[in-house]
DNA sequence: CGTCGCATTGATATCGCTCAAATCCGGTGG
DNA sequence: CCACCGGATTTGAGCGATATCAATGCGACG
């Protein structure tokens, strides 16, 4: 079920989906770029060429509807690939946008494959990354499925929570979780409220957890 | 985008993971299993041993809430792969049950590894398997952070629909289609009628298009 | 010190959920 | 052949939870 490796403590929206860093085998064909905050680093629609890498800073993958509603398929963090699931596809099905400054390792697709077609330690890790991003999806897919506020922050807890009071540090603000359990801000406050008057829940500056 | 092959149409719930079929390189270690409707086909928590193909009938992903509540990861049918994503984990995360007669091919953990170690043909259909499903993962992510039923029905056509009309043929019934929007099948009643009543779009014994 | 964004709380509106009932349809058994 | 049954499909009515609109406090930052 978790995508983090054992040894850190449970976060929202901040995976590090390669516990082991940036793999040794990709470094030398990869580029180093930086980006402003804004800055978008491809376009939906145009051809795929590389698969990314957050050194540092962050990246919202967007798409958009008619009425310019934004919607966020993925928030990578350092430490997270991005557009990884575009290797067999021909075009960027939504847009990159870095939400902060970043620093980003970028991959030639070319190289990716070779790699995967003559490196089988690295196919290992590339199998396990694509499972585990598969898996947080998952999971997140089963999270907003979930009905009611208190349900979604709960499940949340449980499934992404560290230890026997279920943990739970806070990548970003209120704000990006609300977003990431499909809520508005103002329900999960009360929400978050509602359960720790309850004493459900513990809050911290920085971090929920259960409160038995 | 698009998990299915260009050459079919549209669909929803029944994909077909793998264009190609079972690959011919993992045949000869694959188990060919018969379950019966409502059988278990594993237990969330029992140690993983085999990855999954269904040949006929349909295997659906769950997980349940304390109270119960049953929720659908994943509903796997003819065509599909199912717990590909447990690979590297040591214990499946969730229940799987046959919900017709259902025929599997089982291939055993190890030999999918074996496999994945030596293959490199096979590296690339695995590897674009994984992101297939990722992707289709991730538009169901999207179309459930949309707020209104019209605009998750809207979503749906556009992002699965096929050809000039966004032609969706679906796979089950409507309730199971409201469930996969994450909505009660009344409300889906209601919003297709009233979308049909604008000419918005176009309803046929087991279709859906755009109408314009 | 002024501004901006997050956090918080209040009031109201909206939309989807729940409960209910009627119809349709395929399948089954008498 | 027909009555019956169960499940899908529809439509209605009302409720409740979440969204929306608003206002305030607060801390960071220039």
């Amino acid at each position: 079920m978790h995508a983090a490796a054992p040894d850190r403590p449970g976060r929202v929206s901040a995976a590090g989906d390669f516990p082991g860093g940036f793999p040794a085998s990709l470094r030398a064909s990869a580029i180093r770029k930086s980006h402003a905050e804004g800055a978008l680093v491809f376009r939906m629609g145009s051809r795929t060429h590389s698969v990314f890498y957050v050194e540092s800073g962050r990246v919202r993958l967007l798409r958009f509807g008619r009425a310019g509603e934004e919607v966020v398929l993925h928030d990578a963090r350092p430490g997270d690939f991005f557009a990884e699931a575009s290797l067999d596809s021909t075009r960027y099905h939504c847009d990159a946008v870095a939400s902060e400054p970043t620093v980003l390792l970028q991959v030639p697709a070319d190289a990716l494959k070779a790699l995967l077609a003559s490196d089988p330690e690295f196919v290992r890790e590339w199998v396990g990354l694509l499972g585990r991003q598969l898996r947080a999806a998952r999971a997140r897919l089963e999270r907003l499925s979930l009905k009611g506020a208190r349900e979604r922050v709960l499940h949340l807890l449980l499934s992404e929570g560290r230890g026997p009071r279920s943990e739970l540090v806070l990548a970003g603000t209120l704000k990006d979780l609300a977003r990431e359990l499909g809520l508005t801000h103002e329900v999960l406050y009360r929400t978050l409220a509602a359960l720790k008057s309850e004493g459900v829940i513990e809050r911290d500056e920085r971090a929920l957890r259960l409160a038995r």
